[in-house]
RNA sequence: GGGCAGUUGGCCGAGUGGCCAAUGGCAGCAGACUGUAAAUCUGCCGGACUUAGUCCUACGCAGGUUCGAAUCCUGCACUGCCCA
């Protein structure tokens, strides 16, 4: 039913940052082997935003591999925790959301999630359903598991103390419900984040105290953004999103520094060890080549081979030949509005929402971002009126394409 | 509860009565260059007016002093530090 136990430590090592203890590991797989009952993994997420991106996908993947190895996936809607926020990593204190936000975004979560693990084989728990229950004895009791000098030895906290930024209370309390959330669902092993480190471990000692084995834990290296510096997030705009279109993923991954890519070849795809060294060896291959192997591969777990191909051709056509993307966007423009067939370029590209003022569609134009029509003319009077015909392509720099729709 | 300090544009951070739509950095946008949407260099980066100019809105909030306030005064809110 399970693969050997050393198949399994092989494959679940490959991309981990640390796992907490190892030997633990490998009896709670030894167990398994001989008992034939899958091991539980558990995986939190908290629904505070709506963007599932690739960053997320890192210890998803994992979570994946483990299924795929037969064990069983214990998926958590942290709907209580993110009432509170995750300090982890964090310099500020988390906006808390309504409890109206944090449902739809935990339903719009599962689909995204979906892409990455097999969400029917998944148990699914909201930790709501116990910690509504919680009477304010059991958060008592909860939080006298902890010394506040634990607490505040972490990271997050010494820095934003030393830095004078506020620390509320409640926060502190997010480690225990996420450890307690092991507590509830009997868990073997749990995965996250490296910054996770510390609330994983805090799951283990309350499982300890419950009188459960105490959790593995397994941390995953965090990813690196677009930017090749800073972890991948959502507001720092440095990411791909798993809900993103074939073309879009891939042009976002070309624009990845060189030195990205092999932790990007080694977290983001299942290319064994060997074939990433080759693929990473500049003296062999050129960056762009490796880097086109590695936008595809993203897009193929997402959209499978087809798309992937197509989007790379389309990115072939669009940058090394710079022709206009195959579907552009259409603006619709009422015929009535144009004076003599024509219109001021002000005017027009905010209509077409290529710029959001007309102050900036002035420097635009007087930058010489500005080209319209087949021909590509360029536009360099602000003050110019155009001839405004019926699938005009107006194009702002060389990425931002529209057409207009006369109506 | 008391004392002290602070709150400036998306963020960080200068400015301490007119020269301030506000120095600088980051982020963003555009141009050149490039395998690249990287790096680098250049320009832009509140809004309206088809703009060498004029006007409007903005420096936590509300009032006040002044010909004139981001800058001074009062009150309020929020945050930090120290004391209890």
């Amino acid at each position: 039913m399970f693969p050997p136990v050393d198949e399994q430590m092989a494959r679940i090592r490959r991309g981990v940052a640390a796992i907490e203890p190892e030997a633990e590991l490998r009896q709670k797989l030894e167990r398994s082997l001989k008992t034939g009952k899958p091991l539980r993994v558990k995986y939190g997420i908290d629904p505070t935003g709506i963007d599932v991106h690739l960053g997320h996908t890192v210890p998803l993947r994992k979570l994946r591999e483990f299924q795929q190895m037969g064990h069983q996936a214990v998926l958590i809607i942290g709907n209580y925790t993110a009432l509170v926020g995750d300090p982890s990593g964090r310099d500020k204190t988390r906006e808390r959301l309504t409890p109206e936000q944090v449902e739809a975004n935990a339903r719009d979560y599962l689909k995204q999630v979906a892409k990455v693990i097999d969400i029917q084989k998944t148990e699914v728990a909201f930790n709501g359903e116990w910690f509504s229950k919680f009477r304010f004895l059991d958060v008592l009791s909860l939080t006298s598991k902890i010394t506040v000098q634990r607490m505040l030895e972490r990271d997050d906290f010494t820095n934003r103390l030393k830095k004078g930024t506020p620390i509320y209370l409640h926060e502190c309390l997010y480690p225990l419900m996420q450890g307690h959330d092991s507590v509830e669902v009997r868990a073997d092993i749990e995965l996250g984040g490296s910054e996770q480190l510390f609330s994983l471990m805090v799951g283990r000692d309350l499982q300890r105290e419950a009188g459960q084995e105490p959790q593995v834990c397994i941390t995953l290296p965090i990813l690196r953004g677009l930017d090749g510096v800073r972890r991948m997030g959502k507001s720092l705009g440095n990411y791909i999103g798993v809900g993103e279109s074939a073309y879009d993923m891939f042009a976002k991954t070309m624009s990845i520094p060189d030195e990205l890519m092999r932790e990007w070849f080694e977290l983001l795809t299942d290319l064994p060890a060997e074939r990433i060294a080759e693929l990473i060896d500049w003296q062999k291959l050129h960056p762009r080549q490796a880097k086109e192997v590695l936008g595809k591969e993203i897009v193929k777990f997402y959209y499978g081979i087809k798309e992937a191909d197509a989007a790379a051709d389309e990115f072939r056509k669009r940058f090394s030949e710079k022709h206009d993307p195959t579907e552009v966007e259409s603006v619709d423009v009422p015929s009535a509005d144009l004076t003599d067939g024509a219109m001021w370029i002000g005017e027009l590209l905010c209509r077409m929402q290529l710029a959001k003022s007309k102050n900036e569609a002035r420097r635009l134009v007087e930058q010489g971002a500005i080209t319209i029509g087949d021909k590509r003319e360029k536009i360099n009077d602000p003050k110019a009126n155009v001839n405004v015909v019926d699938g005009l392509v107006v194009r702002r720099g060389s990425r931002q394409v529209k057409r207009v729709r006369l109506v």
